[in-house]
DNA sequence: CTCCCGATAT
DNA sequence: ATATCAGGAG
């Protein structure tokens, strides 16, 4: 099968197991924002926790710059890396305050130049926070799921990236990203990967024999 | 490439 | 005890 009916037909099938959003809990693209630079090398439990006392306490990007650094980092300290974490978010609040007129930008250039931004991050706002497909979010479960699949045998998460948007449809790509992280997460995970369980099992050249 | 960080798995 | 893990910055 080539490379752009497989993907297609992955599509097809993960989208019957899991819903196509994210598991963060957040209400608007700032709290998205916000969300997913706390998310980096962190589970979405641990970013919900703590996002439900802090979106209470902080609404705008003034709210955030307003606080002294120690008590950002205080009130996100359970999360990993919370010094850089509140170091990113003021950064973040700051450019979008002078830059943007205190709106969450909608393209990839605009926010990974926001500090804790990357194109993984970027990628994650734009399809989750505006339904904008500009590219496709490469994290370690994307990556490992698509090699997996014989989709690409690129290795770094830019070259990744750049092969899975050239044999998938545009209007599937902010799909494609969270189906895939979802099945990572929970399926097709690094160690022990439940093949019985798996959807894709017939379609995967990596399956067990 | 190294550093940032702590929960969880082994 | 220690290895691993939902990235990004310098």
């Amino acid at each position: 099968m080539q490379k752009e009916e497989l993907v297609v037909e992955v599509i097809r099938r993960l989208e019957k197991v899991y819903p196509n959003k994210l598991e963060l809990n957040f209400k608007n693209p700032f709290e998205l924002l916000i969300a997913v630079i706390l998310a980096a090398q962190t589970t979405d439990a641990k970013v919900n926790h703590v996002t439900e006392r802090l979106f209470k306490k902080y609404k705008t990007p003034e709210d955030y710059l307003r606080v002294p650094l120690e008590e950002l980092q205080e009130d996100i300290s359970s999360i990993n890396y919370y010094r850089n974490k509140a170091k990113y978010i003021k950064g973040a609040c700051k450019m979008i305050i002078e830059d943007y007129g205190g709106e969450v930008p909608k393209s990839i250039e605009e926010l990974t130049r926001l500090p804790g931004v990357g194109r993984k991050t970027a990628n994650m706002i734009l399809y989750n926070a505006f339904g904008i497909n500009e590219g496709i979010a490469v994290d370690t479960h994307t990556a490992r799921v698509s090699k997996r699949l014989g989709l690409t045998e690129e290795e770094k998460p830019d070259k990744i990236e750049q092969e899975l948007m050239q044999i998938t449809p545009k209007e599937e790509w902010g799909k494609l990203s969270n189906l895939l992280i979802l099945h990572g997460r929970y399926i097709c995970t690094a160690k022990n990967p439940k093949h019985k369980e798996c959807v894709l099992y017939d379609l995967c050249p990596s399956r067990e024999s």
